[in-house]
DNA sequence: GGATTGAACGCTTTTCGAAGCATTCATTTC
DNA sequence: GAAATGAATGCTTCGAAAAGCGTTCAATCC
């Protein structure tokens, strides 16, 4: 067996089995009810060695949330790109598809719920983050209604700074998913009438 | 002392009495950290003798977030009827009152905010009346809306819901008002010219 | 005999010592 | 000597006993 001249593997694959063994546990058992030494066992090695990694148990968990993250945002570019949709229609798309996933993440995966929930009140700058990556997807569809003249708008930014407050109630995770999905849904569909009637006829007031 | 021909004081008055006793405390020491002796001590009465007049002290905490909620009802109907105000500017001032309502309860009065939190959460019925009862004003006002042409909408109690849910961001106590209120108000204000705009422009879609 | 009391009941909260955990770091491994 | 270990540390959580509380109701009062 050489013992010189085996690269052994990069950092990152380790980082990644240990990412993948929390990931399991937390969403089996929880975040608080995982322990570190059991990541570590999962990993055949000692929790000091974890630390070579991951500088506390919460980056591992914010690492994990920010995987959560990435799937949602390409689940949301995936199906706002579908071909034949106009502006409008992308942006219910989008906001539909929002209210889906936190809706179903809620109900059905209440781990992962319960972990992002905790993640986002620990990490401000991370919830911030978040909001900012969802913001660039927004932007980037008004930009498509802009170039298509579909559904023009001066400030993008300020636009989906708008339509992120405006749809809080159905896409925040802060919420309690109490009501029935379809009746959260019509709301949003009544709502998002309403919005587009409004970008349609803007009164140009976009200022600065 | 003549003990008949004198009509003991109506039974609102005690219990208006023990409110009162209730409401101080609540407010002093919050919810949990008042005791059902302390409110009969401060009304010279035994802790039984309160259960003649309020079923719980859920009840008592109840009674007292109705008398806030009157309160901010009536101020809201206050701000909203001041003369010469369009209907446009009644809605605006109708929902920035309300946030700055909702504010400042939070920032400088945080015991009767954990208080409404508490009821809100245990009585799900009332959360629904305040809402409701906050409709019926946004109703009100779009009824003037309708009367002079100001700014017609078909189906008022569905826009009213429509204009709660956007605006929920805003003016829900269930969410943590961290950032800085001129942010906030004036995030309120851009969905709020969106808002009108959509309103203003509205392709009638109102089903049913 | 209706109004009022306050002790009694069962449940919740507090307390506080013990156990468990995240994190560190002197030591060991290769 | 870089990588890895696991015992040591100080903080948090847990559990069980005790105290406290909301609520009830038999006894008392007027």
């Amino acid at each position: 067996m050489p013992l010189t001249g085996v690269v052994a593997p990069p950092l990152d694959e380790t980082a990644k089995a240990i990412l993948e063994a929390a990931s399991r546990r937390f969403l089996h058992y929880g975040y608080g009810k995982t322990t570190m030494s059991e990541i570590a066992r999962d990993c055949n090695m000692s929790t000091g060695n974890l630390y070579r990694f991951f500088s506390s148990k919460l980056d591992i968990a914010e690492a994990f949330v920010r995987h959560l993250r990435g799937e949602q945002i390409r689940r949301l570019r995936e199906v706002v790109g579908r071909p034949g949709l106009s502006t409008p229609e992308k942006l219910r798309t989008f906001f539909k598809t929002k209210l889906k996933l936190v809706y179903d993440r809620f109900h059905s995966r209440p781990k992962a719920y319960e972990l992002s929930q905790e993640i986002l009140k620990e990490r401000l700058a991370f919830a911030e983050e978040w909001e900012s990556a969802e913001a660039l997807v927004l932007c980037e569809i008004l930009e498509g209604g802009e170039m298509t003249g579909d559904l023009p708008v001066c400030n993008r930014v300020r636009m989906a700074r708008i339509l992120q407050d405006a749809f809080f109630r159905f896409t925040s995770s802060a919420v309690y998913y109490e009501g029935d999905y379809d009746v959260l849904a019509g709301e949003l569909d009544d709502l998002m009438d309403l919005i587009l009637d409004g970008i349609t006829h803007r009164k140009l007031r976009d200022s600065q």
